[in-house]
Formats: structure tokens, C-alpha cells, sequence
DNA sequence: TTTAATAACGGAATCGTTTTCGTACCTTCA
DNA sequence: TGAAGGTACGAAAACGATTCCGTTATTAAA
């Protein structure tokens, strides 16, 4: 169709492909004068590159992709948003793939990718994900990848994650210093690290003030369907109810919030709520939600920059096989505060 | 470094490339019993096609483009999920781009498209788009391209928008019927062709209500920083104040809500608002908020069904030249109701 | 003045597929 | 029996860029 190549300009030009493609590419070889011609003739003609071609030959696509649960929790919006600064200032193109959560959709994504048609990944693995034989395979290949959030500890690359025992540690405390002696934990599977730490932290800082341990306050909603609200619902409506909850992501603290309403609830007089979130607009909601805040912006920018810094120097050691923390904040609002 | 390709695939099995090549195409030229070997082989040298070998020589990446002004407003976010729910259907690749609200990221995220790369695009343009050579561009090289949201009329091509002339009219009768007396309609900037239509519905319906429109109540808020705030404020704290509110965008609502809460204002009894926005929680905001909220997941999956589907049939016609119409939804809630 | 080096370019191979064009063999029908 | 057709495969050309080798003409060194 339009079809401008590389031949048609060295035609144009009465001279040798070859001799075209070192212009373009500023080759030391090429006087000065013809380096002009060319690329005054490129312009004219509105001559682009075929990216194929140069990636056959070349064999880099110039390409990233990024693979993540999902997008609806605005968390990963955030993050793609810090990504894509980055990429787009080193001219690379940005895939993305959604797993919703689905092992088998992570492996069949992750088969499309082994051939060559990305230079590096960025991944936040599914909760499904146990075998991680297909993440394996990536590493061994020879591409880049970089975890973040909720990654894959055995494969020896860079991580990035925020410091979730520290949160879990901090926020629990917070809820102690409330008064809450009965404080439970939601969680949506303890498979995944990203949990695991928040419920250590967690269960660490009632150790630490003296609360006992009640294994029936951590309550796992694992539903397929993302049914939380009825769980929530008898958990809530339960005799021996608890007067706080930690919320490990935010739809628990969402669905939390409703049940709350339905019950007639009262947050935070009967029940004080904390969430892992990074809503913007948690001033807002009835009442304010107390949140711990993931660094979410930084998370893409720092992990792209790392993938952009290894893919544009040539002989860069591989990724060094360690988890990097960047911090979470809490902000403290109203539905975790006495009045 | 992998390199299995094609010929060794061929070596391994003693036959020709071209066989294999066909073998695992399934050709009517090879024999079952072929096939059959072939198929093992790939499967036990774990042989993966080149991408780029074949986009160079079938002129087709599978891979479509979407480019967005943001994803940060979940809008965005919402279709992305709905689109990428259709591409990873029919195996096509998904590359996002942001253009930031900026005229001159978005012509250049075209130029880099312009080659090839993708087999189609969907775009909702920016704010600053006026000129629009390089959306002719894409049109002239043959490139199917959808609006959707935010389309560029002139482009004669298939566009898909949510009906915000009827909305911003029923969004103004309801505060009519709810005794309001003076509307004021909240907007980021004229030029856009959305708040044009959701504008004109506002103005229509006072009329047909016999309230006299007063300019001083649509406010432009096209401040470059976001700083809607201040905005706002000046707005809501002048002698001759609005009773209601209704924001074309999101952003502007959440703006009057802070503001509201600074001033003291009540929502609402001083001030009744209401919103376009897709936030999943309004019902969780203090009041809950009325919306008119807009099909993202449809938007996403038409749009995205419409181009695959001209992208896998052969000889199928251009996009028709016309505007389809997803209706938006009015959910009323606390926050434009009185007690 | 001859030889070696260098600058500036052209020719052809290459990346890994798909596809066009052959070709050898076998069947079928008149 | 011989022409026609079908079956199953191979050789080689394409796709559009980069790059490894030349090859000339000019300049520097001996």
C-alpha cells in the first residue's frame, strides 16, 4: 500500500541500499554530504523503518510488556502510568496483558512472549500462581524480567516491593492504640507473598502488645467470583464479632464498608477499618478510609528504569537476584480514629 | 542464544522448510501422517515462530494500538479491560500508549505507528487535539482506526460515544425536579467534542423547564496543573451561589466535594451534585454520589470486536462512517436528592 | 614512484518465515 | 498406452532492514 522502503529511497538517491541505511544509522562511513541527502530525501519521501525487519535482523523489538492481574484495582493503573513515562522517553512500545488472576491465562501469555517479541518483562504474578515452571522458562531464555508487587521469590532476578510486614506491623498497631482488641485480618489467599507479609506483620504487632492470637479472626475470601460480601457478611454477623479489620486489599475494604451499611455497622464506633489501598479519593468515602498507601508510580518508574538501563547498555551484568522495598505510608483518617 | 528455528526444525526431521512450514499450517499439500511428525518435533524442541519473520512477510503484526489521553481517571482503565477481555480472544497483541492530554506525544505516538506496527488503532484523542493532519494520516495509509469517547468527527470512520446530550439533559431535569433552581455545569474545557454534547443537554434543559440559563454558572476549568480547586472554591464561595452542581468529569466533582467540605457547605441541602464519572464506590462517598456513568466495559469490547473483526475477514468494507451511540446510565443517589 | 592506508561506497548475505514455482511419482481415464 | 490430473514434497524468491566483504579512488608513507 504505501510502501516506501529502504530500496525505493536508494533508488531515488542513485545510491546503494547499503549505503542508505548507514546514512540513516550515521554511520562514520558516509561523507557528510550524502549523509544530507539522504535524510532530506527520507524526509521528502516520508520514509518510517519497518520495525520488523529491523527487529529480524537485529534481533531486539524495542518492546516491553507488562503482566498483571488486573486493572480495575487502580493500583496497577498507577503503576503502568509510571511505566509508560519511562518507556516512552527511551522510545520503547508497551504490551499489556491481563492475567485476571488465571494461571493458565499467565502461561499462555507468557508462551507468546518467548520468542522474541519483547526485550524485557515486568510482572506481578496471579494468586494462583504455584508452579512457576513457565516463569522459569522466561529466566532461562535469556530475558530480562523484573517482579513487582507480588513477585516470584525463587527466580533469581530484581524485585520490587514495599514493605509489607512493616505496614501490616504499623497499621495493626495503630488499631491497638485505638483500643481494638479484637482486630481481624482479610485476606483473599495466603498463597500469595504479598499477603503472607501483611499477615506477619499483622501478627507480629499483636504479639508485640500483648493481644492473643485468634485464628478465626483471619478470615480468607478466596471466592472465585469475587462473592466477598457474603463472607464478609457472616463474618461480621457472627456473636464473637471483631471491632477492627485490617483490609489486605482494598475491594475487602470496600465490601467491608457495604456489609458495615447493610448491618448498621457503625465505622468506626463498632468497627475501626484499615486498608492496604491506594484510592484517591479514600478523604471521601463515609467515613474517610485509613489507608496504607503503596508507592505505586514509583514502583513502574523505578523498575522500568532498571529494565531500560540494562537494555540500552550493551555487557550490563544480569539482574542482581534481590528484593528492593520501597515504602508504604499510612494515612490515618477517620475510620480507624476514636472520636 | 535459543534459536530454534524453522530449519533446524526442518534438519531434525529431514525434510524441506517449506514442508514444515505448511505442516504446521495445516496444508491440504501435506500428508497426515507428516503433519503428525512435524507437529511432535515442534513440540519437543519446544520450536516458537518468529513474530517478526512472519509480520514482515504477511504485512500484519497482530497487534492493535490504543492510545488514551490518561489512565489515572478510571474511565480508561475500564475500557482498556474490556478491549484487551476481546484482542486476547483472537490472539492479537495489545501496545497502550498515553498521550498525557498533549497534542504534540500524540503526533508522535502516531508517527511511530504509521509503519506497520499495528494492524489497527483505537483512539480517544486529547484535549489539545485541533489539528488533526496525523489523524488524517493513519486514515490515508489504510490503517483501520475507531474512535471512541473522545472521537475526531471529520475522520470518516466508525466512532463510538455515549450519549451525553440526552444525559446531561436528564441529568438537569433531575435536579430540576428536585427543586433546583440554579444549576451550574462544571466542564475542563469547551473545545472537546463530550462536554460540547453534555453542555448542550444542560442548556436545553433549562430551557424546557423555563430556567433562564446564566453563563456565570458554566464553569470553565482549564487550569494546566489541576489545581480545579481553587476554581472552585472562588466559585462556591461568591455571593450569588449555585444550588446544584452538575460536573462533565469526575475529577471536578471530587474537586467539589473538597471544597464543599472546606466552605461548609452541605450536600445536599446547600448544594446537590452530580456527576459524569465511572468510580465504582460513589455509593461509599459521603453523601453517595449521583453518576451517569458510561458503558467502559462495552465501549471496550464493541470497539474492539468491530476492528477484530475487520482485521480477520479478508475483503471486508471500510468502517462505515458513522457515530454508535452507548447509552450512559443516570444512577441517583444521596448527593442530588433532598431529604 | 611504488606501496600501504584510508575514505566512501556497492554487492550480497543474512535474520526466519511464507509462498510461488517446480518436480517426481502415482493414479485414472480414454 | 499415453495424456491428464492429483499428491506430497523441495528449491528458491520474497518481505525490508543491517552488515560483512569487497572495490575503487585518493592520500600518506617509504
Amino acid at each position: 500500500m504505501s510502501g516506501i522502503n529502504i530500496k525505493k529511497l536508494a533508488e531515488a538517491l542513485g545510491l546503494a541500499p547499503s549505503t542508505v541505511s548507514r546514512a540513516l544509522n550515521d554511520s562514520h562511513e558516509i561523507s557528510e554530504k550524502t549523509k544530507k541527502r539522504v535524510l532530506q530525501m527520507a524526509d521528502k519521501m516520508n520514509y518510517q523503518p519497518n520495525p520488523f525487519a529491523r527487529s529480524l535482523r537485529e534481533h531486539r523489538s524495542k518492546t516491553i510488556a507488562m503482566i498483571i492481574p488486573d486493572l480495575v484495582n487502580n493500583f496497577f493503573s498507577q503503576v503502568i502510568e509510571g511505566v509508560e513515562e519511562i518507556t516512552q522517553q527511551f522510545g520503547y512500545h508497551l504490551l499489556v496483558y491481563h492475567t485476571h488472576e488465571n494461571l493458565e491465562k499467565e502461561k499462555e501469555i507468557v508462551s507468546h512472549l518467548l520468542n522474541g517479541r519483547v526485550d524485557g518483562i515486568m510482572m506481578s504474578v496471579s494468586h494462583q500462581t504455584k508452579e512457576i515452571d513457565h516463569l522459569n522458562r522466561i529466566h532461562q531464555k535469556g530475558i530480562p524480567i523484573i517482579f513487582f508487587d507480588r513477585i516470584c521469590e525463587s527466580i533469581p532476578t530484581t524485585k520490587f516491593v514495599t514493605n509489607g510486614y512493616q505496614s501490616g506491623f504499623e497499621a495493626t498497631s495503630h488499631l491497638v492504640e485505638q483500643g481494638c482488641k479484637r482486630i481481624a485480618f482479610l485476606l483473599l489467599s495466603r498463597e500469595i507473598s504479598i499477603s503472607q507479609q501483611r499477615l506477619k506483620g499483622y501478627v507480629d504487632a499483636l504479639d508485640h502488645h500483648g493481644l492473643e492470637l485468634d485464628e478465626k479472626l483471619i478470615l480468607r475470601c478466596d471466592n472465585q467470583e469475587g462473592e466477598y460480601h457474603d463472607i464478609i457478611k457472616n463474618f461480621l454477623n457472627q456473636s464473637n464479632k471483631p471491632d477492627a479489620v485490617l483490609a489486605a486489599v482494598e475491594k475487602l475494604a470496600i465490601s467491608t464498608y457495604y456489609v458495615a451499611k447493610e448491618l448498621e455497622i457503625s465505622i468506626p464506633d463498632d468497627l475501626k477499618v484499615v486498608s492496604f489501598s491506594n484510592m484517591k479519593i479514600a478523604d471521601l468515602l463515609n467515613p474517610s478510609l485509613t489507608t496504607i498507601a503503596q508507592p505505586t508510580h514509583e514502583f513502574g518508574r523505578q523498575a522500568a528504569s532498571l529494565l531500560m538501563k540494562k537494555l540500552n547498555k550493551k555487557n550490563t551484568p544480569d539482574f542482581a537476584d534481590e528484593v528492593i522495598v520501597l515504602p508504604s505510608t499510612l494515612h490515618i483518617r477517620a475510620s480507624s480514629t476514636r472520636k
